[in-house]
Formats: C-alpha cells, structure tokens, sequence
DNA sequence: TCTAAGTGTTAAATATAATAGACGGATAAA
DNA sequence: TTTATCCGTCTATTATATTTAACACTTAGA
C-alpha cells in the first residue's frame, strides 16, 4: 500500500471523518503535555514503557494510536484518561450548547444531560432528562434545597411531591420546593423525556 | 501467530498493564451506551460508519480500538470523547485522592491540580498550582468573591494584591481576600509549586 | 412450515498501528 | 577534531485492529 502522508487527511481520520464536534488536535496536546513536565520523548517512552517512535508518530498524528495505547503514554505523565480529555471542557463563560455538547451525568436507564459542565457558583442548573420504561429515581425521595420545576415532553411520568402524586403528560409541568421529599418515574411504556430546571444554592 | 484469548490479559492489555487507575471496562460501558439508547450492533455501526463486528469486538474487549475509531462509534450516539471517559468520575463525597487523581484545570505554562472534580456545593477549592520560569496569571489583574491563602513549596514567586507585592520563596505564605484585585507570578528560574486554597460561594 | 429480516458473533483477508533499530543533527567534553 | 550522548525522525518488520462476508440464532408473518 502506498504510505498516506496527507496530514489533514489523516487528521480527518483521527478525529473520526468530520464527525469532531471539538477540533481538538491530540497530537498537539501530548506534546504540550509532554514539554510541560520537562519530558522527552525518549523519556517519557520509558516511564510509560513504550517505543520512541511512536510517541514521535503521534505527536505527528501519523498514527492514531489505539485506546490502549494512549492510556500507557499518559500513565508516564501521569494523567488519567478522562482528565487528557477534559482539558477541553466548555469555557465557563460559554453561551450556547449544541444538543451533543451536553454533559450526560447519569448511566443506566435513567439520562441527565445538563447544560454547561461546571456550574460552580451558578444559580441554575437545567437538565434534559430522559427515563426508560420502568425508570425510576428511587425510593427513598430526594431532598435537597432550592426550588425545581420542569416540563414533560414525552411520555407519561408519574410526579410525587410529599403527598402528592400525579401522572403527567406531554406539555404538563411541575414546580416545588426542592426541600419537600420527591420522586419521578416512568410509568408509562414508551421513554419519557423531561426538561427540569433547579435553583442552588446547596444542590 | 496464535490468537489471543484470555479475557483478562486483553483487559489487562487495554487498560494499559495494570497501570489503570480507574478499573473501568471500556466494552461494557459503549454496550449499556448503546443499550441505553435503543440501538442494535448494526444500527450503531451504519450511524458511525463503521463496520458492525467492530462494535461487537470492543464490546467484548475483543480489541482496543484506536482513539479514531472509538471517537467514530461516538459519534453514532452521539457522545463526546469527554463525556464518555467523564463517565467515571470520582464520586462526589470521595474522601482520599492520590496524587494522580486530582484533576488537571490549567494548561501551557501554569499546572492546575484540583482535589475533587465536581466542587459545585462544596464549600473549598484546594489546588496544587505550578508556574514555569516566567509564568504569570496575566495583566489583568484576578477578582472573585471569597477568601484565599497559600504556602509556597518551591521556587521564587511574586504574589501582588492590590498595592502591596512581594516575592515569597518556600515556606512563605499568603492569605487574603479575594475581592481584592490580585495576581502571581514566577519570578525565578526554576519551577514554582504553590498549594492553595479558595473558599466559595460564587468562586 | 417456510421464508425474510432482524439479532450478535466469528474467520480470513486486509489495512493499520507499534516495535526495534538505524539515521542525521545538536551539544558538550576531551 | 574526535568521541560520546542526547534529541526527534524515519524504515522495515511484526503485531494488531478493522473489514468483509459468512454463520447460527430468534422473531414475525405468509
């Protein structure tokens, strides 16, 4: 095979075919990385106990090197993983989100996606909730302070604030004092979907 | 050569020698991301284009994929780099942190190690800062609400707040409030490594 | 019962990443 | 100059990832 040496070619390729939301460059970030604790590559290759060259390579973006892989080069810095890609957050002071740039906190059958990543010292948090079938925030009910309130899009979701409970649908809302136990569930058989909103301080 | 197929030296082999901090299994964790959204192998595959024996070898820890092709099955979700390997952040009432674990802030020549990753509701930052020879927080000088002290381990640097500056070496301190206009700098030859502690709210 | 279309998995072929080792250049000391 | 040692890059080989195309299984409908 003839050698692929197109650089924005092969940029295209690590960065996944123009699919990038962020345009990141990870060769440029290991070797910042690198050059800010005082490490060559030869060196860093053997803290982390791989070749030379292929630290070279990827600094190059001539190679796209495989999850493994770079997860050993960062354990020579060291760095974590999930840190190497957070160095690209969203700046504090960002205003619009795209739809994929919300930061999803939940897993399971339950999805949370929050607008903006690090709302320290924010007074507001809102959230695009999704609940699978049977999806349910728990028995024992959340308390915390402040004040929620949200609007169903989707589905039939089944709201209990102290004691009360009601099954709301698409375009029903709801608000309340965050300090009264509450509850969410999906009971209906399709996936709920919520756009909720919370008031800190201290949430 | 003969193939490889002991589940746990692949895992092994993907989190990068038994250097992983975090134990995460990166298969298990696309296939409950696929699950959770509803799609088959091959309907993830056509979205990302890819092909759809690759989704099913890295969900079975079959193969690493290189950050390219990983990137490129996100992508089909869609999920972000830094949202997926977010996924595993510390939990938030995490008591112990080893030193790898605090989480980079900064970049280029000023080193921001945070305690904790998510402070929002919490009442203190502490951070590990280090300044490369002539590293300097700007001319602008910092405001935020709050209070701030530190104790300088290494190097020579020059703290200004307000009219008063002075030039601390290791051992020296400093602890002031930070509405007051304020700003650092290093001011030696070497590195300097500062440790220091801010109080919210509304930092 | 038979398709037909869906699922996840797998084998062989191919493309690509990773290694070992060589190369040229820079720096420093004899 | 010579020797030695560091640097980053490159080439040929080896190891691995990815694709293509098949397999076995399940489900739904004629």
């Amino acid at each position: 095979m003839a050698r692929d040496r197109n650089p924005e070619k092969i940029v295209n390729k690590i960065n996944g075919e123009g699919v990038s939301d962020d345009d990141f460059d990870l060769g440029q970030r290991l070797r910042s990385l690198r050059e800010l604790h005082n490490l060559s590559q030869r060196q860093l290759a053997k803290r982390a106990g791989v070749s030379n060259a292929v630290i070279s390579l990827i600094e190059q973006n001539r190679t796209s090197p495989s999850v493994g892989m770079l997860k050993k080069v960062l354990s020579g810095i060291p760095m974590s993983m999930t840190d190497f890609f957070a160095l690209d957050v969203a700046p504090r002071d960002k205003v619009f989100f795209r739809s994929e740039e919300l930061t999803e906190i939940a897993g399971g059958k339950i999805s949370f996606r929050q607008v903006g990543r690090d709302l320290t010292g924010k007074a507001l948090q809102i959230l695009r909730e999704r609940y699978q079938p049977g999806a349910d925030t728990g028995d024992t009910m959340l308390r915390h302070d402040g004040e929620e309130s949200g609007i169903i899009i989707r589905g039939r979701f089944e709201v209990t604030v102290g004691e009360q409970r009601r099954v709301l649908g698409p375009g029903d809302a709801f608000y309340f004092d965050s300090r009264i136990p509450h509850r969410f569930r999906n009971v209906g058989d399709e996936e709920v979907e919520v756009v909720t909103a919370c008031t800190p301080p201290s949430f």
